[in-house]
DNA sequence: GGGATACACTACCGGCGGGTAGCACCCGAG
DNA sequence: CTCGGGTGCTACCCGCCGGTAGTGTATCCC
């Protein structure tokens, strides 16, 4: 990314691509800090190429457009949501276990790539029709993969809910809020928010005893 | 807002407010239809002018900017979901019906309002500083009001939870959330969300048994 | 040393859109 | 019929920014 020697023209092929990669991945982590902090229309091209130390069109060399860059900012870490909930409801254990391990999970994905989820939530109506296509029906999966649990745990005499979906709506929601408030220096860290969501979500599930918290 | 007989040089001295009030309304509608489906940034003045059958400078004599347009979308949505925290807070009974109450008052604010809400929470960087500043305070009030309902409630043993701000802020998720999944023609009317969402959050709180749900 | 290649830069374009100056119209009053 | 006030329009400006064409330069290979 500096001006010095350029280390581009490498010796071993494969590293040249992990090169181009990091490039790619630097122009990444710059742009969603700005898209954080200012908003897509907020941020100009010009802003992001500066903050690199670099210039316009260096960045078209990684990216087709702006909007291409939103994507690659947003669609990854809706995947690594999705991932991290498919892997959870198919590792073993009960359904509370899994619905805990989903939970923390989901959690650990919003709080550590918070700006990243923030800028998608945030500039949904930014994307070019297709991404925001693909990234909803990854969306839709989530939903319906946690509402599948939900319900085989209900089946299952673990949790006692009435609507399966609309609760995973609600646990849904009730954690990627956490990109609005979450504050990396505040008094939780992320692993213990995980713990807490987790509580609460099993709360809502209307889960079975284990809880140390109900009076009855 | 027609282009026939101008109704403005009316004779009643209040009526003339009455009608510059209805104009101004009639603005805000669109601008908060049009931000919604296609974001602040992608709506140009002359797209409100336009399905106002109106010109741009119609708008400018109502509102100073573009961004005072979003103020004036924004505030007194979030307004009314701290009146309707208050106001249930504020009713008597004891704080499962206060909680209940806030809830299903503040879930009706978000759905009824919606577009707002959404406009808000997605454009929140295109406000200038001093609104944005202004709606903050009533956001963190709002925060405090349910916090406080929720110790309350602990302290006089009808609630069970660990983390009564945490708490409060998973509430707060798991309604205003809705603003991005709810469908005005789906399955659940703004009433039955309401008493869903309340069901939840009692969950959430601990509380105690009333619920037909619990197992024990 | 000379040619080829890859890379990133300088310099530019073009349109879009927020915001404004000044005008045309309609009305009631005298 | 004219005057004055109020209202909304036509027409324009201008800065910003996404995107691109063409150039300079360093490295590698012969």
């Amino acid at each position: 990314m500096t001006n010095g020697p350029p280390i581009t023209n490498a010796t071993t092929p494969g590293m040249r691509d992990e090169i181009l990669a990091y490039k790619r991945e630097r122009i990444l982590q710059e742009a969603v800090t700005l898209f954080y902090e200012r908003g897509f229309t907020g941020t100009t091209l010009d802003d992001i190429a500066h903050e690199l130390g670099v210039t316009k069109p260096f960045i078209y060399t990684h990216f087709r457009s702006k909007t291409d860059l939103l994507a690659a900012i947003c669609l990854p870490t809706i995947q690594m949501s999705l991932d991290a909930a498919i892997t959870a409801v198919e590792s073993g254990g009960s359904a509370t276990e899994r619905l805990r391990k989903l939970i923390v999970d989901f959690t650990r994905v919003v709080l550590v790539r918070q700006p990243n989820i923030a800028v998608f939530f945030r500039e949904e109506k930014s994307l070019e029709p297709a991404a925001l296509a693909e990234i909803n029906a990854l969306r839709q999966k989530f939903d319906r993969t946690l509402s599948r649990l939900l319900k085989d745990g209900a089946a299952a005499g673990e949790f006692h809910l009435h609507d399966a979906s609309l609760t995973a709506l609600a646990m849904g929601g009730m954690i990627s809020w956490a990109y609005t408030w979450h504050r990396p220096d505040g008094r939780l860290n992320v692993e213990e928010l995980g713990e807490r969501m987790a509580e609460l979500a099993l709360q809502m599930a209307g889960a079975s005893p284990p809880s140390t918290l109900h009076a009855c």
